[in-house]
DNA sequence: CGCTGACTTCATTTTGAATTGAACAAAGTC
DNA sequence: GACTTTGTTCAATTCAAAATGAAGTCAGCG
């Protein structure tokens, strides 16, 4: 329990100690941490709690589709905690269902297109959040007019400022989403 | 404590009781409520503390220089945690201390050269994560290529797919930088 | 229809990050 | 040099988000 901050150990490993192995072979086992590893690193920034990282990294690091079953024994979560997370994936559109014929249980492998998970998380996480911070800014401004006395004009200067580059923010998005749409596949 | 997500209720009002009116003028109170509930939406998104986000708020709003203890008192924090978040947003750059002479407390301005927090931002928080990892993906190529039998092809695959993606987004950070530097002030 | 297996829901618990506050500097003041 | 004022540190506490697990739902089976 060393409190390691993942953010200045660059690329130390991390080992949540969240995948088990149960009889695998080591090499798919080596694999499957390494790539819980990643998203779980990068949950943070994409705004996701990391045991929906970790689980999207087990179905990602899956040669084969896993079923609900598998992946609560490798992250070693509660069932009621895969449910979860598995909505809230399907949700995000991060995951594509397998019906197995012949079997019952529902199975579960990466939706590649990871282009429409950029997209998405382009427009539910910055777009919304630019999208608030622009009516509030107006709010600012009207109430800053509403300031007397002198140091109203420096108010006004300072939430112009705001405004600037707030803008511009929105502006790049836009040019994000067109890069990245870029040599697509 | 109804609880409101953020998130949805697209620039509903917070009003995070965080701002204490002290006999001063409802234009200020207003506009510093403002100003606060601004920047504690954006804290998450920006990776800091809500109370830091407040704190900045309140330097913001005022239009002359606050001290330690006017912090304190409008945000309503204690004093470990003004003092903790006034350390965090000096070394962020965010705040210019202003030294009045005949009085011994140190007084606080925001540094309205934004776009060094801009920068910096983009260089800590997502430089790093973007650094970190590279160097995670090229292991994980490794530990797939480490792969028997012919799943390795498919893992091998999708790792590169992620590489493309982590690599677009590398690319794009410059490109970001240059376009906030441009037509700046 | 009663059972079983495969999830889902949600009230409770856990955990880890944010916050407090009391003890500790440091820098004047008288 | 005792005292006050201003701020820092850090162990202990609080609190909200995440995780659990027991009870509930639903679909197929015999």
């Amino acid at each position: 329990m060393l409190g390691m901050s993942s953010v200045t150990a660059a690329a130390a490993p991390v080992d949540s100690g969240l995948v088990r192995a149960a009889g695998r072979a080591v090499a798919q086992v080596d694999f499957e941490s390494a790539v819980v590893d990643f998203f779980v690193e990068a949950a943070d920034l994409l705004g996701v709690p990391k045991s929906v990282a970790a689980i999207y990294g087990v179905v990602f690091a899956s040669p084969v589709p896993v079923s609900f079953a598998d992946i609560a024994v490798r992250v070693n979560f509660s069932k009621g905690s895969v449910s979860q997370g598995l909505r809230i994936l399907r949700e995000m559109g991060a995951l594509k269902e397998v019906s197995i014929e012949a079997d019952r249980a529902e199975l579960f492998t990466p939706d590649l297109e990871l282009r429409q998970l950029m997209q998405r998380f382009i427009e539910q996480r910055l777009q919304r959040q630019l999208d608030s911070g622009r009516v509030r800014l107006a709010g600012l401004k009207k109430t800053a007019a509403a300031f007397p006395g002198p140091a109203q004009k420096e108010l006004l200067q300072r939430v112009k400022k705001l405004q600037q580059w707030h803008d511009k923010a929105r502006a790049l998005l836009p040019m994000a989403k067109t890069f990245l749409k870029l040599s697509g596949r």
